[in-house]
DNA sequence: ATGGCGGGTTCACTATCGGAAACTGAGTTT
DNA sequence: AAACTCAGTTTCCGATAGTGAACCCGCCAT
């Protein structure tokens, strides 16, 4: 994670969003969207005020839209881009729902600094977004600014030994099997200061439900 | 068509977020972090792949980026979407607390087929409780009735292997490493399948206040 | 059948994007 | 002060996105 937003990042990705470097369905998102609320093309075409046509093209993968389209898709959806990108995982509403990850079976979510592995994505609607980190950064330097994202943090170290800086606290150095929970929107870093990388396991609260 | 702001209201509380308003100023929030990381447009035209002077259009908002160049530049700067999008301007109200527990510095307490570590007790108003869990149970046999609790839970293997008993599904088994997210008013139920006491780490969703 | 209709795709055209190169302006060097 | 460099902007043009209209279905009703 650069900046803030990489564990923000992996809050929105951990709707259950594959990882950006992949090709992002984004006309198959779309068009599961559509159905799954039964909206034609013209209903659509009505509430984003993009042509028919257009969207049709997007929906096949047939031209790229510009960031403006994408945008009035998201404004005349009411929906959010994390959401458009969030391929479609039909939850069903009954409870008794659950994923599991086996170890390494995450989603991978390399940045200069972190690599996330964000685990239970298939779940979209929940509480809270599990993730595993390797802490690459051995250095607050390489932070061009605080990480911070709404809600609370839970972090363990579960391998190495890390740095935690943090906005309104002197750095505070964790060690294996050592575990901290803050309020996330103070700004936040991780660096390793083991030999090799260290490894964190993060549960972030999300946003209400 | 169907009613719009019904099933739009319907759709955005489903998905938890709020309306995207904002103009989403691409341009600026690029050329943010650009200077933040001080490169140069040649620099991010290396790492994105895109021609200067597109970067140079799309910092001054003169051209709309199509998908696809979005995606090159979330790529080429190691960065996610929704950090490209979010401003760095934090919110103001942090309250900043944080709560560390070293490690098996944590309450611990004791039961029959459990021995549960709670970790960070110090922080009262929390929305996650994590614990860590020594897990003595051998046998279903061992529970008198399933464990339920509003709510959802995260689990993390963190030594030796235990079998997952829940209401709804068949027995899982789990080893170092794994994790599993479930709704946590199913039954359930936790044995350890190694030779020694098996550890958890657990983190339960609290009932909003 | 036949025709009308609603939903989706394709076509032809214009608007706009993306890239190479030229340009501007501020330093630096000679 | 001319020459050079470097960062960013602007220009020009080929490529492509966005649009309305035409077209192509499957469906329903006379």
């Amino acid at each position: 994670m650069t900046t803030t937003t990489d564990q923000e990042a992996a809050l929105r990705i951990a709707s259950g969003r594959k990882p950006l470097v992949e090709p992002l369905r984004l006309g198959e998102r779309l068009k599961e969207l559509r159905l799954a609320n039964q909206w034609t093309l013209e209903d659509v075409s009505q509430r984003t005020g993009l042509a028919r046509s257009t969207l049709s093209k997007i929906e096949n993968d047939q031209i790229s839209p510009t960031f403006t389209a994408v945008q009035k898709l998201i404004n005349g959806l009411g929906i959010d881009l994390p959401q458009l990108l969030t391929p479609p995982r039909a939850q069903p509403r009954t409870m008794g729902r659950r994923d599991l990850t086996r170890s390494g079976g995450g989603q991978h979510h390399p940045t200069p600094t972190y690599e996330h592995e964000l685990l239970s994505c298939e779940l979209a609607q929940k509480r809270m977004i599990p993730f595993k980190t390797i802490v690459r950064a051995r250095s607050f330097d390489e932070f061009s600014e605080w990480v911070r994202h709404d809600g609370e943090e839970f972090l363990m170290v579960l391998d190495g030994e890390i740095c935690l800086y943090t906005e309104f606290y002197e750095p505070l150095a964790l060690a294996q099997g050592d575990s901290i929970y803050f309020d996330s929107d103070m700004g936040h870093a991780l660096v390793s200061v083991s030999d090799q990388d260290a490894v964190v396991l993060s549960v972030c609260t999300r946003a209400d439900p």
